[in-house]
DNA sequence: CTAATAGTGTCTCTTAGACATTATCTG
DNA sequence: CAGATAATGTCTAAGAGACACTATTAG
């Protein structure tokens, strides 16, 4: 037995730059003129995968070259019936450090997460899917790393921590946490000793994604009630 | 632009007793009469979901009733091409209670985790996924209540949780903990007061999945060293 | 000289984890 | 009466979290 059906990736492209989290969206016109924003996808071609016709799109779409991407992760599958023609979109988290762009064009908008414009609610979860996935990994392994310059001091890495995860630490409590678990690296140029006003700089020991042995724990945001069991609930 | 692909659902259903967790898969004749296990799966039915179509072929092929399910949950989603044409597959985890089923028919069959037929790559990476997931999920919340009956004991209930984390754990400790994330609740019909060789009986407090605020803290297997960041690497 | 910022150590409390005995029921 | 099994408490060690000051540099 064959079954077709029309398969869409999609991705959610987290960037980030002093304390503010931004989401990479496109517009698209509607027929009444107005401008509608949407998640970042493009259908499936033939013969590829769902993730090699997203790189292509993204470099298309809003010049977005696979090395400006540091992070890549699947959330999930969701699919709508939209007259009795099924849509499968398989959603993907996508990391890159610092502001690789911005540009503000027609065509693709940066925005702060905390300032989303209208999106469906189909985007919106995904986003917020997105977002709870990021703030709950952020506590068990280096993925905040991902967000941030190849370098960075641990002033920034906590900002980093606390705007993700939404909520502040002590600072010392913070350093002497992060530096056990042992996975970064000091990036020391010809700077030799360490002075105020002139901060440390570290690096993530690996470029892959660690976990942690001994997570942060922290109270991670209510998971919103309970979810029915038949609906995609993944984590 | 329209996209075409074919697309199938899986599942890893998985039950429980007396220490051993057990795999349902499907038989399927081969060219040279050899005997081929799978994981059950589906095409996706045109304007069905993905779920919708695998709950109707479970229930044709292995005549699991969805009543026997306690959880599901979304996988995730892998690709493969073959002779250019892109195959792709949505999986799920399904939790039954205690071994609702085992009919050892020549087309199903129920195996123990350890003892497993020949599978394809693909099919024994979504098995170990499934338990991985299985496994960290069991450490932070009440998943491993379903796959036990209704009503339970701490004995049980602690022997489920040693199987499928693979280590064990002291009972006292372990007795004290799980009774201190109040997600339990005594299921006491006629019997008053417990005695020894009459193990209080409990059941879950809620019938959904419930996360605990201070989850389980051992170390949870090792994540099979570092993964590709442009695979699939689900949580 | 003032303001801003990086760096650092101690103490307390909670949680994790090791560990042995008693009471009852069954055969 | 012997064997099996459920129940229970204490102590120690590690980790989380609260908390204040000093040194330097920039303006």
């Amino acid at each position: 037995m064959e079954s077709k059906s029309s398969l869409f990736s999609a991705a959610v492209i987290l960037q980030y730059a002093s304390g503010v989290l931004y989401v990479t969206l496109t517009s698209h016109n509607t027929p009444d003129a107005s401008i509608a924003w949407r998640l970042p996808s493009t259908p499936v071609f033939p013969s590829h995968t769902s993730l090699s016709s997203l790189s292509y799109a993204l470099g298309q779409t809003i010049g977005l070259q696979d090395t400006d991407i540091s992070y890549k992760e699947q959330l999930y599958t969701t699919e709508t019936i939209r007259e009795s023609q099924s849509h499968t979109t398989i959603c993907y988290l996508y990391l890159s450090r610092g502001m690789k762009w911005h540009k503000g064009t027609q065509q693709v908008g940066v925005f702060p997460i905390t300032k989303l414009p209208k999106l469906s609610q189909e985007d919106k979860a995904i986003v917020r899917y997105a977002l709870d996935r990021f703030h709950a990994k952020t506590l068990y392994s280096t993925i905040v790393g991902f967000i941030l310059p190849e370098v960075f001091d641990l002033t920034q890495l906590q900002q980093a921590f606390e705007t993700v995860t939404q909520q502040s630490v002590d600072r010392r409590n913070f350093r002497k946490k992060i530096l056990s678990l042992g996975v970064l690296m000091p990036h020391s140029p010809e700077q030799t000793k360490s002075s105020p006003t002139t901060p440390t700089r570290y690096r993530l020991k690996s470029s892959q994604l660690t976990l942690f042995d001994t997570p942060f724990r922290m109270q991670s945001a209510k998971p919103e009630a309970t979810l029915k069991a038949s609906k995609n609930q993944s984590r």
